[in-house]
DNA sequence: CTTAATTTTTAGTCTAGCCTAAAAATTAAT
DNA sequence: ATTAATTTTTAGGCTAGACTAAAAATTAAG
């Protein structure tokens, strides 16, 4: 159906596209690791096949049928992530690499019936959705940790970022999804946290706060 | 490592050179449905990087360090071909393609982790061995049923044809692996066998039979 | 409003992998 | 031993997807 190289540029649009009118070439190109005129060429590429609209200067912005198809792109990946996790005893912070290979293998079927012998999860290893063959996904209430105030309970429910050292740090500091958090205090001179991570207090910098949501108690 | 195209390569010629001293240019490009200059061209590159012996106008044959290659993927293949069947409903004849795209999924652990989670399977759905990690593989004694004799027992334990339309006229005659086979009389005019599976008799060409392999009790 | 900085596109290259058509080598047949 | 048929290689092209460098458009600054 469409390359590997046209799935990441769609996935990369779709996860940069967020409320945000269109894209730019730019933002595509730093996200993929590309030149700008590599952009540009997909751009018109996608395009062509009715996959992105294209404003030449302005940006790109997926189509429906590009956003149905980003869906089913990361459905695969957050169920093979998950596969890797319960089936295969990765860590969460293993599985992100080989579930950049795994989502590219086309086979409804084969998805289907993943999906099935996961018993259907809704979330991935890193907290984050996982759209039905519909691209249908639910929608969770969360605030991410920086915006709450002291005296606030919750638990930790999803990260922002997912990279390998900050899954590593969350290890180091026995956070998981699901662990208890409650916000001691906050310190205003540098935006750090004073938060209980399961009973046991831990410093956390502005940085970390920012990326971590929280579902509210 | 290699790119997807080089390792199916790797894999048409391991497959053609059984025995043989090299394989023909002609030979992979039929078995790869591409044209013979593709393969000198492809053939100059496994050469180049050590995985095959190119002699021009002779063929080539993988060196030690390619058979290792081929054996790697083949150990994919079939391994993600039990994953297939074992874990996720696929029937036999459903596999071959979807394995044909995660044999090239590049990690160590996932293929570790997937063996270890199938138990360390020692044969796929269709009666093929699977490498271990250093390439060896059980062989077992098997004889083609084409070559037994009237009154001859013993199980169905592989295939030589894998094909879909062959894996389903084997489930129509309710024939699967270590199914039990008696052969009842031989037919020297068309070469034809009357034969028992589990009790039931049935008549098959000399075209099935050249394609079972039978396991003498 | 004009100039400067930034962003984006175009033009031209490159490589991997495929192809066709022609040339060369090998093998088979007189 | 020639000649004919077959196989294989070479030469040249094509496409996808990347790149660099230059040109053009947009945006920001003065
Ligand atoms: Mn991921
Ligand atoms: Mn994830
Ligand atoms: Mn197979
Ligand atoms: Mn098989």
């Amino acid at each position: 159906m469409h390359s590997i190289s046209e799935e990441n540029y769609i996935k990369a649009i779709y996860h940069l596209q967020d409320g945000k009118a269109l894209v730019s070439t730019n933002e595509i190109a730093g996200r993929m690791n590309t030149k700008a005129s590599s952009v540009t060429d997909m751009l018109k590429k996608l395009a062509d096949k009715n996959l992105a609209e294209y404003v030449p200067y302005k940006g790109a912005k997926l189509t429906d049928k590009g956003v149905q198809c980003a869906n089913q792109i990361i459905r695969k990946h957050r169920l093979w992530e998950v596969f890797l996790v319960e089936k295969l005893d990765f860590s969460w912070d293993e599985v992100h690499d080989v579930a950049e290979q795994l989502e590219h293998i086309q086979s409804q079927k084969l998805i289907d019936q993943l999906d099935k012998h996961l018993g259907f999860p809704k979330k991935d290893p890193h907290g984050d959705p996982i759209p039905d063959s519909h691209g249908n996904y639910e929608k969770t209430n969360k605030t991410i940790l920086s915006k709450l105030k002291k005296g606030d309970k919750g638990t930790l429910i999803g990260l922002i970022d997912s990279s390998k050292n900050f899954l590593k740090y969350l290890d180091k500091q026995h956070m998981k999804l699901g662990t208890n958090i409650e916000i001691i205090e906050f310190e205003e001179f540098d935006l750090s946290y004073s938060i209980k991570v399961n009973e046991s207090p831990l410093q956390i910098s502005k940085q970390i706060a920012d990326n971590l949501y929280i579902k509210l108690k």
